[in-house]
DNA sequence: ATCCTTTCTTAACTTAAGGTAACGAGTTTA
DNA sequence: TAAACTCGTTACCTTAAGTTAAGAAAGGAT
């Protein structure tokens, strides 16, 4: 399926319409703000020790985080439709301390925060519609970490399943795994445990 | 050790100065709106399934919060002097997962956001300044969550005593354990190990 | 179709965490 | 003072995750 650029706008808007109502004008100029991107599966958008103010927000496709632990990747997150990826350089300026790469071929809206404050200054509603963004995901994020720390794995990947069926299906099994806190090995054991729980 | 208006004042704008400028009158505004509370060890501030759009900031003190399961308690997060908790009812009126109490007799500032869209309106660096700590604090609670994903027991542990070195020192050890996804026992198994691992 | 890479599974062994129980030191309460 | 309570430790057994190694299954590439 292609994705045309109206319906690629559209996501965006629909989005930002959970936080605002904008007009028409601030509709376009973020439009107009809005870089969309392709990238091929495989795809590293962000190395670790790269300075990076772009944020990403998924229109199709999905994008993963990941650390570099010894010779180990360690999952840390996914982002699929309508989902935003803000890395801490965005603020602070700092190298980052992790990788981004496309598990699938995305599209993605990249926004650079590099012109924000005269933007701000210019249409304040803006500065507020970002307030409740970062409020938002923070909220979420804040949720999901408790979630983590709560649970046993067996419970985080019944959680998943629950929470983010699309996941499952569509993420190879050791990444979910190494997304879960444990090994490949362990996961398949799980599963099968799991299967005769069931019966 | 008693604090004065003033310095509980004055801690709470150099928080706050680490993100924005703030004229006279500005700052006058959020020290009249700030309202310090006292409270004892023990105090429960917020209970599961109750709405509160109260945000802490802790001038003195240490704050905790856990979710209860089953009959246990599974410790999330500590705040100590100088951190903020913004559950997420603030936002989205939702009651409270988990609760809220007080490790030590502690000083607060609560913040309620009812006020904010009229106050928004005539300060607009007020919003900047809640978004800005709300970037910051949702990129460093996206750091702490990679931090405890990517790391065992063990190196949360020892990361915990790198990190936050005074937490190990104020915090009973129960507590610690749950904090780490452990339980006691384990903990106290593991710091035996530790020592053994040092000679 | 065959090869090759990627992904998932299984197995045997090691390590560490969970569950339960008991004990002891230090406090608080009666 | 004694009893009760809190907190940390230890012990024994069970459960599950890590490690290493080896195959099986699925997909792509030539």
């Amino acid at each position: 399926m292609q994705l045309t650029n109206d319906k690629m706008d559209q996501i965006l808007l629909n989005f930002l319409a959970k936080y605002v109502i904008l007009s028409e004008e601030e509709q376009n100029v973020i439009i107009d703000l809005a870089i969309f991107k392709s990238f091929r599966k495989g795809t590293i958008l962000l190395k670790e020790g790269q300075r990076s103010k772009d944020a990403y927000f998924v229109l199709k496709g999905c994008i993963r985080c990941y650390y570099m632990v010894d010779t180990e990747e360690k999952t840390t997150a996914f982002y699929t439709e309508s989902e935003t990826l803000n890395p801490p350089g965005a603020l602070n300026n700092t190298p980052s301390e992790y990788y981004v790469d496309c598990l699938e071929d995305s599209i993605l809206i990249v926004a650079s925060s590099e012109t924000d404050e005269e933007l701000f200054a210019k249409y304040p509603i803006l500065e507020k519609l970002c307030r409740l963004v970062s409020e938002d995901l923070h909220s979420k994020s804040q949720i999901a970490f408790d979630n983590f720390k709560i649970s046993t794995p067996e419970q985080r990947y019944l959680n998943l399943l629950e929470i983010r069926p699309d996941l499952a299906q569509r993420i190879p099994q050791y990444h979910l795994a190494s997304y879960l806190g444990i090994t490949p090995q362990s996961l398949s054991r799980m599963r099968k445990r799991l299967v005769r729980k069931v019966s």
